[in-house]
DNA sequence: TTCGTACAATTTGGTGCCGAACGATATCGT
DNA sequence: ACGATATCGTTCGGCACCAAATTGTACGAA
């Protein structure tokens, strides 16, 4: 993890070697911090109690969302879970090897796949699921509830900011030109 | 990105599912948005300025950290930048490949290598890193600057609170038994 | 009926990324 | 000197993950 050698420092750097141009400071430390924080997090977890049930920490999302909102349809789930579907069918496919969810196709539509927990998935979510909040509340430890409450809501608005402006944002930045492929995946055909 | 059906609403869902087991909401909503936004503000820098670069979110984190320090040690460069350093060997070889890092030995000792920016990767900085600022300022923008300073202040002290007892945490969690293997990656020998 | 279009999940190609094992170098104790 | 030990960076095995291509199902229009 991060060795914090200061942020504003790093601010002082990054303006020296921009000979002036202005930098937006708090913006730029909020983005920062977020990122840190969430790779914090995510280790900690993954090897507290995640690894202990051998839960990659996606893979727990995915039960998680299963588990809060039942039975639901595959896209559904991607989304709440904040992976492709893609990503999505393997690891549903991995739980499913495990004996944790169980896919199902849907009585009237053919192309859709719903997934629910097996009775072993809901055994494994009311045991583990205590412990990752006792975890998150251990990570939050040095918060109180009331800035617990005002840090969540200040990147729930971050959140929203991208959900809903963001991809009119991409393309006013682009303004035209083609988008510019990925490094990685597949090769467009064309 | 995430549907976002409401997480109070979740937590009603995952109290009733624990039969009344105590949860403890406002850290759960705190972790869960952590990493909601990571995700988004890290596909939303992705899919703008870093495509047209055709740099991946950790390539640019790299370069930054470089960029900062100076020529550095890529144990330090790794830490910084949050990855291990089997990856660092990865990403800093495609950098070098793309002409914008330069390897080179340490001169006393032999175990070390040392990570610097070329000529091309300075320019390369000097023009991506307002692009990548504007967009941090972006995705902040329902947020005043004495907010952004709550938030990334809040998020500091995540970090800091697993970086400071994270380890011995799970350690006293482990209680002795040995450390549970990781499902994906090489098997121990043993 | 039979297209064509829309939309679902899956397959595929390729990088990201972690952590155990490994090989090379440095350092300390004797 | 010289082996034991620590500490580099690298290699390697394997899942995560995205986005394009593909395959399969649904459904309205001709």
């Amino acid at each position: 993890m991060p060795g914090q050698r200061s942020i504003t420092e790093a601010e002082k750097l990054a303006a020296a070697k921009l000979g002036g141009i202005p930098i937006r400071r708090e913006q730029m430390a909020v983005v920062a911090n977020i990122y840190r924080a969430a790779s914090a997090v995510r280790q900690h977890l993954e090897n507290s109690v995640l690894r202990g049930s051998d839960l990659t920490w996606t893979a727990f999302v995915v039960l998680w969302v299963i588990w809060i909102w039942g039975e639901s349809e595959t896209r559904h789930v991607a989304e709440e879970a904040g992976i492709s579907k893609g990503t999505l069918t393997g690891v549903s496919r991995t739980l499913e090897a495990r004996g944790l969810v169980r896919r199902a196709g849907h009585p009237t539509d053919g192309r859709l796949v719903l997934l629910s927990l097996t009775e072993e998935g809901e055994q494994l979510m009311r045991r583990v699921f205590p412990q990752f909040n006792e975890e998150e509340a251990f990570v939050a430890g040095q918060l109180s509830d009331e800035e617990c409450r005002s840090v969540a809501d200040g990147l729930r608005r971050v959140v929203l900011q991208v959900e809903e402006h963001g991809e009119e944002r991409r393309l006013a930045l682009l303004d035209g030109a083609e988008p510019a492929p990925r490094r990685s995946g597949r090769r467009p055909k064309a």
